[in-house]
DNA sequence: ACCTGAACACCGTTCAAGT
DNA sequence: ACCTGAACACCGTTCAAGT
């Protein structure tokens, strides 16, 4: 038996960008944020490191292209109703969930601009949800910018715990360390110390985003009377 | 005249791990986002730069480390008051200051949890804020993780614009790249066009902390209700 | 036009040797 | 005990050469 360990030459054309964020993508769900270089890159997609690019200027124009696909993913199968809060929580937990099934992923890409389709489609769903909940103009903008920035971080910040250098996973949520030198400095995280110690962040991403949604609706009522 | 570019021998013990910390956070502040490495360490330092390493066990060390000089600049002077909303509005503008005033080091660092005394005094000096208002035990350590979410994400994302391969600055805020092939895919973006291409991150700041705080007004008066 | 492979200028980290 | 300097196993990126 001959190994053939050689790898055959790629025909020309037969790389694409798409398939290059493919493979990031792959690379990154199965090895971690750290994972991501040209040479595997290279192994992945049965071709020399540097094919990469003649599709991409760069690294960071690589991880713009992934940023756009996160999008992609998170918007598939998406459909806007009449009800501005029902899209709004949609989206949220949409983007949640990228970053649950692509953390390493997410939290090195999520939190670009990346001036990409797929962050205009978001940018329109948002902006057109805001507009049902009768928030307008610079309004608007203003929400959509507080609204993404909750969103995106959380999801990107949730992604890097999930795949990362973080404290290990429990069962009920996260170990956070607790343990100063003297207690007595710090009377009120010590009054709380075991509340610290486990915190679940999809509890603190609900709440975060119900809270907004609250206010976003106090603001959409003062709306509805001017009209 | 000779010129002596040879660097003289460190004394033992002339090299703590906080002199380390402050060539770290000039070379950002002087160099950008990318600049920190241990070469650039040696030359500021005057050592050589493998030395870093019996003070850090690691570049992430040390980056821990700058996270929680970064909480030591931004709680410096600080004094609690006995209104719980002008605390959490003063500690939100602290952090949004460092982000200026060091933004590589924002952005690389600010997001981090540390395990540092400093985060330990941030993290007490909320929840002295929010019990306060209050609001105590389990829905305290709900609400911190919220609020240190929006002010660390805002903050440390700003640092990253401002120090950063981001969009060019304007006088007036940013130029956000708005350029659809087909503008009627996005009718509400396109509506909102001019606005989109000016955000100051400034005002979303003010707004996202303004909605927040109101938001937990009234789960103060709630809680003065149960009192 | 697109892919390859050698070369370049770095990087973080390890470790035995100096003082 | 702490600092040094050589060595190691990588990195992203450039570029002339192949097909």
């Amino acid at each position: 038996m001959i190994e053939s360990r050689e790898r055959q030459r790629r025909k020309r054309g037969s790389l694409s960008a798409e398939e290059i964020v493919d493979a990031a993508l792959r690379i990154l769900d199965d090895q971690g944020e750290d994972s991501l270089t040209f040479a595997r890159l290279g192994t992945t997609l049965g071709s020399a490191p540097t094919a990469v690019y003649r599709h991409f200027a760069s690294r960071d124009d690589l991880l713009n292209a992934l940023g756009d696909r996160l999008d992609a993913i998170s918007l598939a199968g998406y459909a806007p109703t009449d009800e501005w809060r029902t899209d709004l929580e949609d989206l949220a937990w949409r983007a949640w969930r990228v970053a649950i099934a692509h953390p390493a992923a997410s939290a090195l890409a999520m939190s670009r601009i990346t001036n990409g389709v797929n962050e205009l489609r978001a940018v329109d769903a948002i902006l057109r949800a805001l507009e049902r909940a009768g928030i307008r103009g610079r309004e608007a903008v203003l929400q959509y910018q507080v609204y993404a920035n909750i969103v995106v971080g959380s999801a990107a910040g949730h992604g890097a715990r999930l795949s990362g250098r973080g404290e290990p996973r429990t069962p009920e949520g996260w170990v956070q360390a607790y343990t100063p030198t003297d207690p007595t400095l710090y009377p009120y995280a010590e009054a709380l110390k075991s509340e610290l110690r486990l915190i679940d962040y999809e509890t603190v991403f609900a709440k975060h985003i119900e809270m907004y949604l609250d206010a976003l609706a106090v603001l959409a009522d003062r709306a509805d009377a001017a009209d």
